[in-house]
DNA sequence: GTGAAAGCGCTAACAT
DNA sequence: ATGTTAGCGCTTTCAC
């Protein structure tokens, strides 16, 4: 039977129909559970995100089609962004559902990861440093805020605040945000000026209720600043909303500048300036790593840094 | 050694330390493959849609937050809103990886899932006529549109237009869109109005790009307008920007309105007016019928219409 | 060209 | 209390 179903050749006509006949009038059907036992594959790739999010559903895009082309299926899951989820997601227990996983790190540590023993085709994905063990995609992002930054201070502003990322937070010292304020600190320095730590706006997280409270805060506490470089663009949009409230013209009183050129930027008022984070090369090279997993080759372990590039929109004055 | 992993009762001290001591050197690791097998369940359930996207991904949120709670896995799929991939999201042959799947249905017709026959545990989301025998849960689109449509009549909007959704376009007359148009309709003549054609734009799809591309068709005909409906939030956030773009001052010259009341709709400068879909309950229900068909009840299909209501924000005028 | 059977790795039932 | 085994449904090999 299943010759038929699976059209091998040596099938005689006639018993193809007979068997074809009798499939269609038990109402069978397959059941994959058992082709995946014996087969020893599942044809399908996990995407685990800390969160549904606008971000991560550019870049699930653009794997589902990667993945799509070879005949594999991708699905997303979220770890809510607890630590525990994205070790169990580590755990081969769960990787032996899939071919293999792309896994976005966002709340394990080193130290965490250090410890897990897998040896299931898995990519790293995020902002954060990794074993060496790992196949690793990440984004020059001390570049690309730097980038922000820069183009900032070029066009004036000499009082770039920062919002978002939990500074101070548990979570800080090796996350994306602070490698992001590293970069903020380091465009001050190329351009011979200091960041002010004044300007390190507090909150957690990298939404839009962090950007309007970021603002606020800045406003509260009656600091002066003309810029602000918001660590991703979901917090830049909360931004751009807590600068309305507040009365403050962009980009003529303040300028902003955000990170990951969602398709959104294109759409807020004014357009936003952000750093495009090259979703389409993330996404070729965490496929492209997990493939030569999945085809058993056992290759030094690549950890891949995509570069970044400024897109100009309103936010930002003219140079 | 099954008897010790899954932690029976009677099994001696000692033996679980030995075993447990050989699994730990042999670096054994399960096969959920098999274990689903065996059990007939993989403890998954998936929730198709037909791309990543923000509104899919506030119910997402939900439905894993349900799922999980009773120790089963939520994953996502895209269908890339092709028909063909949504019916097969429908075949059995998929459904057997899952215990159970919620489908979002956007591109199919009436008739095309008539043909689908499949007994495992399945509900439909969408705002499209479906067949008796499914589960169903939708929104009450037209009560909404009208809704948003009747309070910016009340506050003075006499020349309404309506944005997104492709009118006219293939999949227009049973889709989303034209529900939300009838509401629009209706809430001209329960006015004692009457809607002008003149006021539908064209464009295909539910995107910012719709949005803007609405409002410059509508600049460029010239035509007299006071007041935009965009069927979907992300539709409303490209009206913004094209009225941005055209000079229009948000609320004065033109009140907007838009569907679905994404967190982002907080956000947007000035806050949109949106219809709040009550996601909670479309979530909820879509988990409750589903957990009773996975429970293997039979009970008569249901169909729940999720009540919505208006959220009032800036891109209205005060009553 | 066709049919029968072994075995993927698991676990529940059963025999010891 | 412990060890053994049958069988979930598929596919591939092998015997006819």
């Amino acid at each position: 039977m299943s010759n038929v179903l699976n059209d091998r050749p040596r099938v005689g006509k006639e018993t193809r129909a007979r068997v074809l006949d009798v499939v269609a009038h038990l109402g069978y059907e397959i059941n994959l559970t058992a082709r995946h036992l014996r087969a020893g594959r599942t044809d399908t790739v996990a995407f685990v995100v800390p969160g549904f999010q606008t971000y991560f559903d550019e870049i699930a895009d653009r794997l589902a089609a990667a993945f799509g082309a070879q005949g594999r299926h991708l699905v997303v899951e979220s770890t809510g962004a607890r630590p525990e989820n994205e070790l169990a997601a580590l755990s081969s227990v769960r990787l032996s559902m899939y071919d293999g996983v792309i896994l976005s790190v966002a709340g394990l540590t080193l130290t965490e990861i250090e410890g897990v023993r897998t040896t299931a085709p898995l990519v790293l994905l995020g902002e954060v440093e990794v074993p060496e063990r790992f196949d690793h995609v990440m984004l020059a992002n001390a570049e690309g805020a730097a980038l922000a930054t820069a183009r900032m201070l070029a066009t004036g502003s000499r009082r770039i605040a920062i919002a978002g990322g939990d500074p101070g937070g548990p979570h800080d010292g090796a996350g994306m945000a602070a490698i992001r304020r590293a970069g903020w600190v380091r465009a001050h320095e190329g351009a011979g000026l200091t960041a002010d730590p004044a300007l390190v706006a507090p909150g957690a997280g990298v939404g839009p209720e962090v950007g309007r409270e970021a603002v606020r805060h800045l406003e509260r506490s009656g600091v002066d600043y003309d810029g602000v470089f918001a660590v991703t663009d979901s917090t830049a949009v909360g931004v751009l909303a807590g600068l309305a409230e507040a009365g403050r013209r962009v980009p003529q009183d303040v300028q902003v500048v955000g990170f990951d050129n969602l398709d959104l930027a294109e759409f807020t008022v004014p357009g936003l300036t952000s750093v495009d984070p090259g979703r389409d090369a993330v996404a070729h090279h965490a496929a492209r790593l997990l493939q030569r997993r999945i085809d058993g080759a056992t290759p030094e372990p690549e950890h891949v840094v995509v570069p970044v590039r400024l897109v100009e929109r309103g936010t930002t004055r003219a140079s």
